[in-house]
DNA sequence: AGGCGCCTCAGTCGTGCGGGGGAGTGTGGA
DNA sequence: TCCACACTCCCCCGCACGACTGAGGCGCCT
């Protein structure tokens, strides 16, 4: 007999759950939670086998709840559901010790399928997720030489210049000031740069710098106010 | 219908292979191979669905296979089986391309469990890596001990969880959601994390969080536009 | 001669951000 | 009981940022 305990915020979607895990045999939910903390609670009473559990909850999120649960000794495997197929929610359930990740929009034989393969103690993973965990493993570190983002040639010189420069903290006007040119000419060359490497603002220019290793973490000043 | 292709240097493997997966309905074993090379050309003929390879093999191996299939556009999910539980051959695999992982002790019904999960597009691991892979996203590489700046003590738990998120580019509104909190209440955090850093904007924030461990590269999503 | 890409700047405009204040809740310790 | 602290939320305000449009100068190529 296969134990579930079923977390998720809207009761709605807990009744529908438990509907379609009723109808194998085998499964048994015995019980549910609404959010993190009463997962955490329930996991530790209950000693389910699988626990499917969304992403986006109050109180304590699902990967939060997630990491407590898997700290523990609990045995319970984790199947993260979520409506939104978001890299960083699969990476950090992933991380978070969770076994499985499979979007709510999953047919029911589905997701059935997937607890049995978690109550086995396999990991699980949805088709639209996994060629990402793949290619997150292809390039594990800079020894299988990082693909060193095409992007970065479609930027000109003084472009690039930019992009060092504002990847290390630095405002327009400090960028101006050290390539002795004008505020608006900066300006420029940012807005080519979001462009260009298809980027919302200055701030994901600095992450993209940082994941693409154009500047590395110790390699240059940490910033502070003085 | 699954088509399957299977490849194992053995012919009494692949016999029991054949035996097994004909019990299944909606299975269809469309073909055979001895080694790796004859793999890769069958691959292209058949086009199968799913295909059963093998580790070890003369001529071409199953990882050398699997990497040539995967480049191409065959479509073909790869499920990986050995004899041998070895963590190179997982990883191995796992960068080839693979989708799946499974020891030749696998239970029959088990095996089936998984070329339906791989025919639907899902990646699955054995029970025994399982374990192996979250840990391998766990800990990106060996050097596990960091700075561990003894500012990030300072910070409360709430500090704590908004700095993630604000180190890989969420504005204040998505945290705000993903917390379940107002923007405003973001906001205060926020203005908690600068003062209590010591920097002056969000900017910083996402450099500090790369150069103090708080967030590594490789560990999150690239940002985009979408 | 003309075209093209890069660099340089100007201006306007809307928005997100961050500082400054204040205020209410609940919890836990002195 | 009272106080500290974490967490929640509200207001106002100034400003840096980024999008957009437009423009001129420079070197290189056909």
């Amino acid at each position: 007999m296969t134990r579930i305990l079923l977390v998720d915020d809207q009761s709605l979607v807990r009744v529908g759950f438990r509907t379609i895990l009723e109808t194998e045999p085998g499964f048994e939910v015995v019980g549910e939670a609404a959010d993190g903390r009463d997962a955490v609670t329930k996991a530790k009473e209950l000693r389910p086998d699988v626990i499917c559990m969304d992403v986006q909850m109050p109180v304590l999120d699902g990967l939060a709840a997630t990491r407590e649960i898997c700290e523990g000794d609990s045995g319970a495997s984790v199947l993260m559901l979520t409506t939104f197929d978001r890299d960083d929610f699969l990476f950090e359930a992933l991380r978070a010790g969770a076994s499985g990740f499979l979007l709510k929009t999953a047919e029911p034989e589905h997701l059935i399928d997937a607890i049995h393969a978690l109550a086995r103690g396999d990991a699980l993973l949805a088709p639209a997720v996994t060629r990402r965990v793949i290619e997150r493993f292809a390039t594990p570190d800079g020894t299988t030489t990082l693909p060193e983002a095409a992007e970065l040639d479609t930027l000109t010189e003084r472009e690039r210049e930019t992009l060092m420069l504002l990847a290390r903290g630095h405002s327009n006007g400090e960028i101006a000031e050290r390539l002795y040119v004008g505020e608006a000419t900066v300006k420029t060359h940012v807005s080519n740069v979001l462009m260009k490497l298809g980027i919302r603002d200055r701030i994901h220019a600095v992450i993209w710098a940082y994941e693409h290793g154009v500047v590395q973490a110790g390699t240059g000043s940490v910033p502070t106010v003085e």
